[in-house]
DNA sequence: TATGAATGAGTCTTCATTCAT
DNA sequence: CATGAATGAAGACTCATTCAT
């Protein structure tokens, strides 16, 4: 629904740009994107920036010209894959039944969870550039979520009183690795809390 | 107690050695140790070698004739705070009534996993020097985990069919901050989950 | 009166060419050598190019055309101040009684040497780019001064027997600042100078 | 006078060290020095910092150990300059007439303020770290002068009216090259200096 | 054995210059 | 013709590691 006009986002702005982006720019930009997703998946958010222009193709001044700090380009990446992930639920919803939807979309932030993980050092180091992005993944997972809650609720195959915040900070944490089980264990724990959900339906 | 669980040890360790450490060398041992703990939780494990040495008022030399890797330093580092939490288990076990030794132990447990963060990203960075690491605190926690369920559960206080991994599974997962929720949350859900356990009690 | 002076002219000339020059390049070589003047007195003439360019609100292009080496921009403006400077002398001469013209002058030349201060170290580089300007502002300048001393000389004003070349290695070396006196000075010692002359008008 | 003690001197202090400095770290320091002072007068004081390196046969990181700062090679080779100059009155004076001790030691000033003239441009860049140089290099220059006048004053072979700042001033004035004149013009120009001095021996 | 000086590979970053638009 | 995006060479700087003292 907004997926592909969040798609080719620049590095700094979403919505309509007033000065149109020349063709080899926007070719750049989106290289960049991903290949610093990649990288930093690959080699963790310190990864040498040559790598990332590397991989991307681009000369290592491009990749400056449009990052000027390396904070810019890892907000950037992780800007992005927060919407898609944000962006993924109406198209969900829309595919599916409410709860089927729920739980696929949970097992889809489970993804973003675990893909996330080398940015979220990154986002815990206390530098400012970063302070804006929790917030921002806040509202647009909340509202995401909230939506598929409803519509799941209003179907009275779950219960109602869930907030979509406490379901957010629960999935997260079973998402993370911890010597005791490994993410694989995330998905089982998911399904887990769906079903606990649809379980109290009748409850409220 | 720890005695078979240090015997593994590289080139650093407080278990017996069978040649006798110089009380110097000892003293520079406890010192990097201790300045490693800080230097990593204030600038991460891949903070300048350099700091940690000067911290520890040591050489940089010595630093290497201790710890040759990086790797080998973090290891210590780590077994050290394993062992100091696994070892606090039979010390509240001693001090408390079974249910709130449980409860204290979780809640320090809360602290290690919180103070680890940084240590985190190395573990899972799939460098060879850690593989053993895992299943080290593996052990030492569900050991140390067991024997307070174990009295807990004879002392009918708590249900008696939930297995130590579980919990600390989920209990570490709940510890990491998400921006969903902070860490501040951690001990408050932990705390839930105890009561939990004593609420099913007669349910065994 | 400068015509034959600018007869050698690279790229850029305000003196007449034979092919008519656009007005709107006209517009950029002016902007350009405006904002080169601007820069190289706040930052040296080594300041960026693009810094340049933006001063005087052109593409990077535009100046590559006009200018395709830096010392090509940096000889002209060079040229510019001179003509500028040596330009004033017959202006002073026809508003002024003789040796308050030359007098004014000669501060006008301080005020010169003060400015180019940056740009002579470009000057003294070797670089054959710059061979031909000592010549050209030799050239100038003695001229200049010439018909202003002549001039204060027929009226019985001055002393005769002064050489400009000598008065203006003299005068350029006193306008330079030491960490025994800075610039300020060099206007009261010209002022001195200047006075000698009007002393020895009968000796001559 | 000053001179052995000034001759070792530390990158940032003068006086006795309480730390015995290692053989090999004075050795660097040395050459590093002499090098620097070497390749600024070759490519100027914005020379490549490795040039310096490869030139005094050091690594880059030992550079940057005793100079972190490139202001800080520089201050330190300006020093070295003036201490060398200023250091060189009181041998001459011991070896020489007065007047031929003045005269000499003129000319052993000219050839200072020859050689610095690419530390000048540093100089007047406004940078906090040279704020305290033009006070040193005043009050080594001053003594060291005043010294030479006053012995040729009390022989009685030159006028006592002058002061040591004006002639350094003047002096520094008619070193620098114009293209008016070069340098070699210079000598002449203090010798004739001296003479005027002779002259006025006495009027005074 | 402890120290810290020296080394230099690896990164970041800037900026002159080219060339697609 | 003008523009400014892309390029990459060049230089600064850090820091792991070795080794003389």
């Amino acid at each position: 629904m907004v997926s592909e006009a969040a798609a080719g986002e620049g590095a700094t702005t979403e919505g309509g740009l007033n000065r149109p982006v020349r063709p080899d720019a926007q070719r750049s930009l989106d290289a960049l994107l991903q290949a610093a997703k990649t990288v930093f998946a690959a080699s963790g958010v310190d990864a040498p920036v040559r790598e990332i222009a590397e991989e991307a193709g681009v000369g290592l001044g491009t990749l400056y010209r449009h990052f000027p700090q390396r904070s810019d380009l890892i907000v950037a990446v992780f800007r992005r894959e927060v919407d898609a992930c944000a962006d993924a639920a109406p198209v969900l919803a829309a595919a599916h039944p409410p709860v089927e939807a729920l739980a696929l979309w949970l097992q889809r932030f489970v993804d973003f969870i675990a893909a996330k993980r080398g940015l979220s050092a990154a986002l815990h180091s206390g530098d400012a550039a970063y302070a804006a992005l929790p917030a921002y993944f806040d509202a647009r997972f909340r509202a995401a979520l909230q939506g598929l809650l409803d519509a799941a609720a209003q179907a009275g195959e779950i219960r109602a009183d869930v907030a979509p915040g406490e379901l957010l900070h629960a999935v997260a944490g079973l998402s993370h690795p911890s010597p005791f089980g490994e993410t694989a264990q995330a998905r089982r724990m998911v399904a887990l809390l769906v079903d606990g959900l649809r379980f109290g339906a009748g409850a409220d």
